[in-house]
DNA sequence: CGAACGTTTGAGATGACTCAAGCGTTGTGG
DNA sequence: CCACAACGCTTGAGTCATCTCAAACGTTCG
């Protein structure tokens, strides 16, 4: 079932079964997308969204320099462009990290949804908010937080979202990320993301080689980046404390 | 009229007549909130929503020491807790700046207003949307700015909200916010945050003085701070370039 | 008049950046 | 099958932006 991931594991928002048939019948494409391309760009009028089934996204801004910060990641599961929806034009381009395999919803089909199945509609508008309350936690995080407490909540973060889709075991997962997309999600240089992850490394809170994630002790990794999962609004009691 | 000020020169999120009347029809309660009062918690279970009349606002996250990062500040016409509709309860706390006075609206009414008027509830999910899309355009402020370019980026997007409602000439509005506030929005010190202010003054960028902002070429606040207004949705060749 | 609050300034410490170079792995074309 | 380019990771040395600590000033309000 390709919607499957969609809202899993989340309090107050998992689908039906009717609702799940819903979306899965509101697909009209499947596509394939290679590693580091451009999905939407900002300003672009969208009339379909884009739900992740294999790989990770990102969301981005552009500096006048060209340079990028990531706004968001997306897992498998997440809708990388439902804020088109309402908005109608993004204002960020959405990109995939690596190779990913994505399905296509039309517009006009959440329209249908939202006659026909508001509840789902709900759901969706929870959706986007998730994706809200995670902007949120990247804020606090970029304004409150040294380097090293910017790094290891954002790879808790990702544990957890990742846990709820079934491609975390807790301890490890693999992202394909590389130091330099961290230290544009932190907000840190590449050069110094990589002396963090040397000490995180040293003080054995994770280790990180390429694309995949090991945390031995995940309560002692959130601490250290000040994260707590509640605004993940995951289904109780199964994730950290 | 209450709402006139919800989405006033929004793009595409204007509301007709009918709705205006819905909403105002959906008012349960009018308040009065002191400066500096707390008046959503996280976590907190929610059968409401606060729409802002008049004054100013916050969201913030508290760190373990205690220390705050703001997340967001409304202005008049904004819903300060629109999110803890969706989401049933909030991931971080709602307090006033400035003196404020609020209109509630429950829950029930919203549910309501999704049968009879599913245009004004996807038009109430936008609202969420434009948060969500403040929320990214802050992250780019504390990710890719130094500290004067954060303040600029700040009081440029402040000074365009006030426009949208009535409360910015364009040159200078009054928001009642602190210096300290400001750091706690930009992840700056509040001693930092003077020596900024008092570079901006020199610069005649932007005198800030208990609480009245005055912006002597808006454009040339904007340029320094990175500022594109797109992201706030307004009603097209109103403001700025 | 004193307390509380917000603002201002100085001096010294430090976390993160810049610039620069080198290393290891992977993939590709000759 | 080797050579080389591309990419990501690693490390060092020096610089700079911002923080910390500390003190003082102005205004408002009770």
């Amino acid at each position: 079932m390709l919607t499957k991931r969609f809202l899993q594991n989340r309090r107050g928002g998992q689908l039906s079964f009717a609702e799940h048939s819903r979306l899965e019948a509101a697909i009209a494409d499947i596509n394939q997308v290679a590693p580091r391309d451009v999905i939407v760009k900002a300003d672009q009028l969208l009339d379909h969204s884009t739900l992740l089934l294999e790989g990770f996204m990102c969301r981005y801004i552009d500096d006048v320099k060209g340079l990028r910060q990531l706004v968001a990641i997306h897992v498998p599961g997440d809708f990388v462009d439902l804020h088109g929806y309402p908005l109608k034009r993004l204002d960020h381009n959405v990109a995939s990290l690596t190779q990913a395999n994505t399905a296509t919803i039309p517009h006009s089909a959440f329209d249908e949804i939202s006659e026909e199945l508001p509840n789902l509609s709900r759901k969706l508008w929870f959706a986007t908010l998730l994706d809200a309350a995670i902007h949120r936690a990247w804020l606090f995080r970029l304004g409150r937080l040294d380097a090293l407490g910017r790094v290891a909540h954002f790879l808790s973060e990702t544990n957890v979202r990742l846990m709820a889709v079934d491609l975390s075991d807790g301890h490890q997962y693999a992202c394909g990320i590389t130091q330099y997309d961290l230290a544009e999600i932190c907000g840190l240089t590449s050069v110094h993301v990589n002396r963090v992850m040397r000490q995180l490394r040293e003080e054995q809170l994770c280790v990180f080689r390429s694309g995949v994630v090991e945390i031995p002790d995940p309560q002692r990794l959130a601490r250290r980046g000040q994260f707590d999962p509640s605004y993940l609004y995951m289904t109780p009691n199964l994730f950290y404390a």
